[in-house]
DNA sequence: TCCTGCTATGCAATTCGTTGCATAGCAAGG
DNA sequence: CCTTGCTATGCAACGAATTGCATAGCAGGA
């Protein structure tokens, strides 16, 4: 039970509809939650119904009109109770590490292809780390000062930039011993 | 769709029952990969339906029988397919991630209690980082030769260890940014 | 002897997530 | 004019995951 409070934190950030919302989870929410447009738009008519946030159709010039959503006071009231619950330790899914070690079971010509894997996994996180790099020289330029809301968008892009760069130098060390240690 | 996979390396690596599979996935391949004991067993009903795997009933001496599994040729003919298949981007869901974004709409108080819910979570992963490394000298000791499997059970293993001591860091950066910048 | 806790497996209900499809307006380009 | 592509929302069906509960044997300690 937390797509409800993603949804509830990118509102409170910037109200948004569903269709916006669905690109935020594709950028920058999409680093520690994913969401599809279907659940995202799922969960938002239950969130309306329930009250915790307020949906007001806009019309648009040029495009189709679109239903934005707030949070109201209820959403924030939620919000604010589950922050300050424990927090739930995460589910892992990392299908990478599966592979690695059920190279075990494969032959040569197998882990070959898996090489190749790795290295189309290792650019496209090579991409994001620029990404977020970019993203952060332009929305946090150093020296600047920053607001609350600032700085802790600020810790959780960093935190994103350490992963990416962690996950960067394992990929080296699982190409190393895919390369030289293997028959 | 992977979770079957999961299973299979590691019926490869040692065959098991259920509920042995279901402890593994608590310790070392839920590092990667976590499911519960209903899961494992619904899947593996699955998997034997199928002909992924051979279940072989097994008396006890003073505990009650078990259905011991291992992955058959069919079940490994699956697996190396999907090793050959690209790696699918990975589901993440960071909850803590969340929260901390979310922090900028609590108070000074919701802000506080979320400090020490951090410090409890790095205790955590503390332990779980400790854990890691008294299981990598256990099992993989400096100088020691190591065969294929061991290998790249080793390389996953520096990976989880590398995750730990980041995420270790970034709490650390989030506890200070926590406690300094904040009103 | 009774209680607690561990091994071992499973059902049922519900919720969550994914996939495929559908609609509709408008813009831009060939 | 026609196709492609983007904004914008949604349904239906299916499969996956979670939660709560149930059973049952045995060990060990109070």
């Amino acid at each position: 039970m937390a797509l409800e409070h993603a949804i509830l934190v990118s509102l409170l950030e910037q109200p948004a509809s569903g269709y916006e919302l669905a690109r935020r989870f594709e950028r920058s929410i999409g680093r520690f939650w994913t969401a599809t447009h279907q659940q995202i738009y799922r969960v938002l008519k239950r969130m309306e119904a329930d009250g915790w946030v307020a949906g007001l159709d806009v019309g648009q010039d040029g495009r189709p009109d679109k239903r934005s959503y707030r949070a109201s006071d209820a959403g924030r009231a939620v919000l604010t109770e589950w922050l300050r619950a424990p927090v739930q330790p995460e589910a892992v899914r990392h299908d990478l590490a599966v592979k690695i070690r059920g190279a075990a079971f494969d032959d040569a010509a197998g882990r070959g292809r898996l090489i190749d894997e790795v290295r189309r996994y290792r650019a496209t996180h090579e991409e994001t780390l620029a990404r977020y790099l970019a993203g952060a020289e332009r929305d946090f330029p150093a020296g600047r000062a920053e607001d609350t809301g600032q700085q802790l968008q600020h810790v959780v892009l960093r935190g994103g930039i350490a992963y990416e760069r962690m996950l960067l130098d394992w990929l080296d060390d699982v190409l190393e011993t895919l390369l030289k240690g293997l028959p």
